[in-house]
DNA sequence: TCCAAATGTGAGTAATCCTCACATTTGCAA
DNA sequence: TTGCAAATGTGAGGATTACTCACATTTGGA
């Protein structure tokens, strides 16, 4: 997960592989390259992150830039790829001990509070999680990672309803997972106190269904 | 709705205005515009979807077509609106009549399968929507046409539990329309079983929902 | 010490959105 | 009918920006 080559693309295409740094000196300054994205991406959005502003600030020659990134989307990607393994990790931690309703109830409310908080604190995250959809790449990751998230759900639930039939769990959780996202992305669009409101109705909709039975 | 000068942009500023069509010559000029860009976005994704390209293909010089949409967002955004404003009005008459809870099970099953069914059929809205969030104009239509949408659901319920707090179930029709593109979009983006799944189990859960009680 | 591979550079290329100065057409009032 | 202002039409060219490439420099190891 850390020293993976960037190397994926937009629209199936796979873009032209770049070196993955080898030494420490490079590895430093592909860190400074996503920091100074990062920083940009926080102040401005990424649509209207310019690369030449990125390798200025990075100290860094557009040219480097491209030595290790094939495209701006690469960069974006980069970052979203590190939000995901962290909050994976987050979430399958939180998960991995649930045995009944209640430590169901329990975790899942905890996991949805912590993930509007960092909708509303990152604003980088948020920023990427907006423009999702436009992008091929990152859909994908998006999807795939969604699907690892739920997973993690489907396995609680096979445990709490072990008769139940197992692909109607993998939907539900899917599904709910999925529907998290947009209630979260709907509730940082509007104003906080409705915002609010949208998530703990979210959360009162998703336990229904995840207890129902 | 018909006659409205196209005038706004993406990042809060209001783009230069740019003339309504006044003359029979020019109107359907503009409709040549809008079929031309309908058909590249089917064809290539928005995205791909070129000014000049759109020109060419309406018979026109790229000039004319500036004439009349200040940009190439305008032109998704126009027919974005008419998109919104065609189903706007299906979906206020599928609910104008619900009174009862079987009626609402009725209508609101088939007007998610009708949406579905759009959502499949029709690339250039799937394209335009799946977009939305990157672009701060159309997101803006796709949240008033959810919360318009949402208001004809509130309606409903407000007849069918009239003692409820009439600010939950604006939340609670909000937060279903919004999770029911949420649902769509993951659909459309998986295989085709799987998607039918995920809306199926979209349909019940927001059923168990808007029935509960 | 020497060299191949890794890394660094930034002027230049290409693609594309959009403008603008000017030409043509239209509707209408005299 | 004629004159004319407003509406409409045009496309070469300006401006921006992602990205390339030929060449320079540095590094690690034989």
């Amino acid at each position: 997960m850390e020293g993976s080559a960037v190397s994926d693309s937009q629209d199936g295409q796979i873009a032209s592989p770049r070196r993955a740094p080898s030494q420490q000196r490079s590895r430093e300054r592909v860190e400074r390259m996503l920091a100074a994205a990062s920083a940009l991406i926080a102040e401005q959005g990424s649509d209207a992150m310019r690369m030449g502003e990125v390798a200025e600030r990075a100290c860094v020659s557009i040219g480097s830039l491209y030595q290790f990134f094939p495209d701006k989307r690469a960069i974006i990607w980069a970052l979203a790829e590190r939000y995901t393994a962290e909050s994976q990790a987050c979430i399958a931690a939180a998960l991995a001990e649930v045995n009944d309703a209640e430590g169901l109830r329990r975790a899942f409310s905890e996991l949805v509070d912590i993930y509007y908080g960092m909708f509303l604190a990152e604003p980088v995250m948020r920023d990427i999680w907006s423009g999702t959809q436009a992008d091929k790449a990152l859909r994908e990751l998006e999807l795939a990672d969604s699907r690892a998230n739920a997973e993690f759900l489907t396995a609680v639930l096979k445990r709490l309803r072990p008769s139940a039939d197992p692909e109607a769990l993998e939907t539900t959780s899917f599904l709910i997972w999925q529907m998290g996202e947009a209630a979260m992305r709907l509730a940082i669009s509007v104003g906080r106190q409705e915002g609010d409101r949208l998530v703990a109705a979210y959360k009162r909709m998703a336990l229904r269904e995840l207890l129902a039975e």
